[in-house]
DNA sequence: GATGAATGAGCATTCATTCAT
DNA sequence: AATGAATGAATGCTCATTCAT
């Protein structure tokens, strides 16, 4: 029957409902500070319901990571679809990670965050964890096979294993993310400003040095 | 008096004990979950004392991340007292960030942790703050020296802005520090396991690629 | 109308799957730990059908109650219709009752536990109650008058008030209820292991001492 | 220093404040119902300053009834220290503990309530819980001696095991006290009012019967 | 200066009960 | 009659911070 169906698509509206009104309260509060009472409140809902959806606040962090990381797949697939030389789509996935940074500060917010709950190893046999896991683990796969390309085509240099590139571009983007998401506090910021540039401008920058260092010279 | 100095250094060495404390319970349960009762009771002392030396907990934990940076500052300040090229100075420089990383993870945990107390706006008025941003500013301000004196030795490509590199450099660095901090957790662990190199050697191949960006082409 | 009849035959067997699917949760998890929804998902009916048929959780516990009164009521109604001697129709009694708490522990445990919701007065007006308290009369009258019958018939030392024989013998019984119920956990279980004992003969040889003390020497 | 010892008996005398203000609060409200808030402003405490003292509910509920184990062990110990016959040791030790339970209506719930705890578990490891059962087990081993004395001084049939006898003993004196506790909400307070009897007479009366039980017949 | 007992606001989580469908 | 999503009051427990001694 539709019955079941619409209920599932139900379920899953009011999941995403949730996960919105917390990406609300923790772009307001910050992510330790967000109780489940405020976020209950912003979603309209009681807080028994909350745990109804989320068996853990924890849960419903990873969800928003997820949700985050899902949505960040999807703009990789879209890239990796065009014929493209390698360095080229280096360089737009490149480009997709600081636009999504730049226009989902809430996820980056989540990301940053994902990790220091990782750290403090809350996660593990949770399921949602698992999936972070992988969807970070095939966005990472996107950027390999782009560079792998691009050593086939000639547009990369094929000094190095490409995974290991592919690790270091990531880790350099994240260390990026973090800049960006602190920008409104120090020092950075100010330094920026007294050049009339943003840090996006910034970034893309960075990765335009970064990738004349992979790419081949000729 | 020389009474009023001896006190001053009893002073600074209390302070110390208790950093040195707090570090511990941190590597032990993480930044989160260590509570004031731990850190009282491993520096030896009663949790009212704590307060003695520190207005908050979150002024122990800046204090912390300080000395990290302080201790960072020292090494910065022998590497730029050097007789180098520009280039070689920003190579030293990079290496010098990894090797703390590595040989430091208390304090990499520590800056890693503080950017999210900024976020969660805890610091401005502080004091202690403060001090942290002046540190974290000059060495950023080494590095740009770096860079600069590179692209008037001709080692380093002076098609941008100095400050910009700098910042860009020290943005890919912090990524790293995260990736370095996580690594036990992550899929990023297993595929360096698969190629048999641990995560410092993939750091300092990320920083030489990187130095080949900003590198003059002759 | 049959119809109509079909429908409270219905009902019934309905209560009674509710009481089976609670006595099996009670036995697995305890009965302050057994929730609604637990008991729901065992009886494979809807956490508001429960309510259905018992208005508070309460209800559905006394329900399970009377049900082992009711048992324990079948079988001294049995042993009264024999034509015995009064002192042998309180021997058997006690022997049913006995046999009673080590066949039905789920049973004991309810009527144990019936007790402290007694007391903390969730009873009084609760029509259940009511019942599960005159069946209770109706067990301690039947005991009552086998101890009178044994007056009459010389078999019973007649210095006391039957009732309040019978009384006395209820509640050593209910001591030892108690004392099988938890026989697991501590020195008495030891004690008596040491002994090649069990705790059902153990209550046995009380019967025995007890109604000693209560025949007539002669 | 003194100092050391004034601050262990203030420990001492806080922790039994606690205690009475916990036997208050259940005595008002029973034991499930009350909840740490109410126990620290009945003790006019904070309800951290509880948890200074008792890390768990359950662990004040635990030091109520050894409380209550060592009011009772008190009396077993004068009882034992006179020099009489084993029958009428025994005879004493049943009355010392019905007016026990008479005059103390609060540790009487406990220890019904104590069962109840450890049935659904929360004990085993805890320090608390093993020094109850100590205490159980040194007033099961007084009864044991007053009966091994009556064989000896033939005032007691010796027929049987006297660490039997004791367990059969103690556990319907346990009947006894949860009669007492529940008397006022049922048919046996009815019953005894019939009669104008109260309840001590008649727990009383069974200890008379059953001792007659045990005694050796001249 | 040092202590550590006391505080109390804060928070995640549970679960009996209701009610619209 | 049956459902199960939603409720929200209730509660045990934590922990940074204070302050009398």
């Amino acid at each position: 029957m539709g019955t079941e169906e619409r209920k599932k698509r139900e379920q899953k509206r009011r999941k995403n409902n949730i996960i919105a009104a917390a990406e609300k309260v923790i772009n307001r509060t910050g992510f330790q500070q967000a109780t489940m009472d405020e976020i209950a409140e912003e979603a309209e809902l009681s807080k028994g319901t909350l745990y109804l959806y989320f068996s853990h606040k924890t849960a419903l962090y990873f969800a928003i990571n997820k949700k985050g990381l899902e949505k960040l797949h999807t703009h990789f697939v879209e890239i990796m679809e065009e014929d493209k030389q390698g360095i080229e789509l280096v360089r737009n996935l490149g480009d997709t990670f600081v636009s999504f940074i730049t226009q989902n500060p809430e996820y980056t917010k989540a990301m940053v965050y994902y990790e220091s709950l990782i750290e403090e190893d809350q996660a593990e046999e949770n399921k949602l964890a698992q999936e972070c896991e992988e969807i970070g683990r095939q966005l990472l796969m996107y950027l390999t096979r782009a560079i792998q390309i691009g050593m086939q085509d000639g547009s990369v240099a094929n000094q190095m294993e490409p995974k290991f590139l592919a690790v270091q571009f990531w880790a350099s983007m994240r260390g990026m993310m973090q800049l960006y998401q602190v920008r409104s506090q120090n020092h950075f910021q100010k330094l920026l400003q007294d050049f009339e540039l943003d840090m996006e401008t910034m970034i893309r920058q960075f990765l335009r040095v970064h990738i004349t260092g992979i790419q081949k010279s000729n």
